[in-house]
DNA sequence: CGCATGTTTGAGACGGGTCAAGCCGAGTGG
DNA sequence: CCACTCGGCTTGACCCGTCTCAAACATGCG
């Protein structure tokens, strides 16, 4: 269930965030060629096998990341042990905005499939934001997509019975996506994303999956019936 | 059960910035007098009645709020029509970050208690925090401190039996306050803080009352037994 | 091949949902 | 002043969904 794995040797080089493809949607948009020189630091990239940990919480906090490819899961513990996922994040999403003012990170953030991220220090952040505007806004409207977010996953994955809730978080992975394809996470990690249990997890999906619901292109990838989960969703 | 009030008759004054008794832990904390004067829209203080609404999903996005005393829900709807609140605010918090960077607010504000609220522009803050370190850093903090109540609301209050749930409200109630003593929402708010049926939150605490672990001091206000609490919020 | 890990399925128990009735205190109006 | 209503709280009985515990299957890997 529990296999660690750390971040060591997941380094991939140096990035040359001049010519980054993802520049134009990314926290350092707003960035002129003479801001990034004063970045001394060097922006790493690294690529995470799934189940990596980037970071855990508690860690000291010095970096923030942005991911290229691939997607994260952010976890909490409750002191009885159990865990509930309370974010995915995905390209061009930032991590560890907590760097910013707070010692040491909030969550364990952990790849749920290939994953690549950049990684650049929060001093850095924090001392470019101060007088570059187009940053500060950057950052602002990170902050209030991440407050968006945990809300929606309240409301939406956290409300309802379980066929409601698999059916949101189905949707919820094929928004703004062209085709109505994606792949699933494990039965696990879909119950503490939804707050049931593995097996209520499994006996969803299996029923969706008997129902034409979901239609397996690929092993563990799934062609979606948007209209019919979307009824389910919301009735 | 729903009784909608309107923000109308509930302006009492404007404010004097300057001399606030929250002076020291408010957003503004920051702000030198010539700062102040740079806000040449009037700063306004409101006081609700319980279950007033301070603003709506939706509606235009031109001010933020700061609590000066009582409490507010944050309240976002299901396509279905069912509520989820998402949050509570209280002294010293600020309402509305949102309209800094969107054109609407995302959730219904409505007063839980008698509350006091001062309204200001969101462009003075907008203008202001660009230049303005103190302001840009406080900021961030607010909303990061937004974005930690979110996540602890949905591990804390989202999981785990209505026992556990109910325990663990309660003791977020009183947490850094110097008495446990704690006054209640109606059984409706509680049901949707925590997302279960109102039945199953008055059952719930009329048990605890049963077993002593809530007793009434006053009408609608109740004395914790801390340490048992803890106990069931964490086995 | 056999072990390990994750998924599916089953059977039974139990918690919480649902629907309905009774209760209590605060207003309201005769 | 009292009868009456009304909203919120409590309680009851029943049912359904999810949890729990367990076993059978898959799938990949040494």
């Amino acid at each position: 269930m529990v296999k660690s794995v750390t971040l060591r040797d997941a380094w991939s080089g140096e990035a040359n965030c001049l010519n980054c493809s993802l520049r134009a949607s990314v926290l350092f948009a707003g960035l002129e060629e003479t801001d990034f020189e004063r970045i001394h630091d060097p922006i790493d990239q690294f690529t995470l096998k799934p189940g990596t940990a980037l970071y855990q919480a508690g860690d000291g906090a010095g970096f923030m990341f942005t991911v290229r490819s691939g997607a994260l899961k952010l976890v909490q513990y409750l002191p009885d042990g159990s865990q509930r996922i309370v974010r995915i994040v995905r390209t061009t999403d930032v991590l560890g905005l907590e760097a910013l003012l707070e010692e040491s990170y909030h969550h364990d953030a952990v790849a749920l499939q290939p994953t690549e991220v950049c990684r650049f220090p929060a001093r850095a952040v924090r001392e470019l934001g101060v007088e570059n505007p187009a940053l500060h806004r950057e950052l602002m409207a990170r902050w209030q997509h991440a407050l968006s977010e945990a809300d929606a996953w309240l409301t939406e994955l956290s409300t309802g019975s379980a066929r409601q809730r698999v059916s949101r978080l189905l949707l919820r992975l094929v928004r703004d996506r062209k085709t109505s394809e994606c792949q699933l996470f494990s039965r696990e990690d879909m119950g503490a994303m939804l707050g049931v249990t593995t097996e209520t997890a499994s006996r969803t999906i299996a029923e969706f999956k008997r129902q034409s619901l979901l239609v397996e292109s690929a092993p563990n990838t799934f062609l979606l019936d948007i209209p019919n989960l979307r009824r389910i969703a919301e009735d």
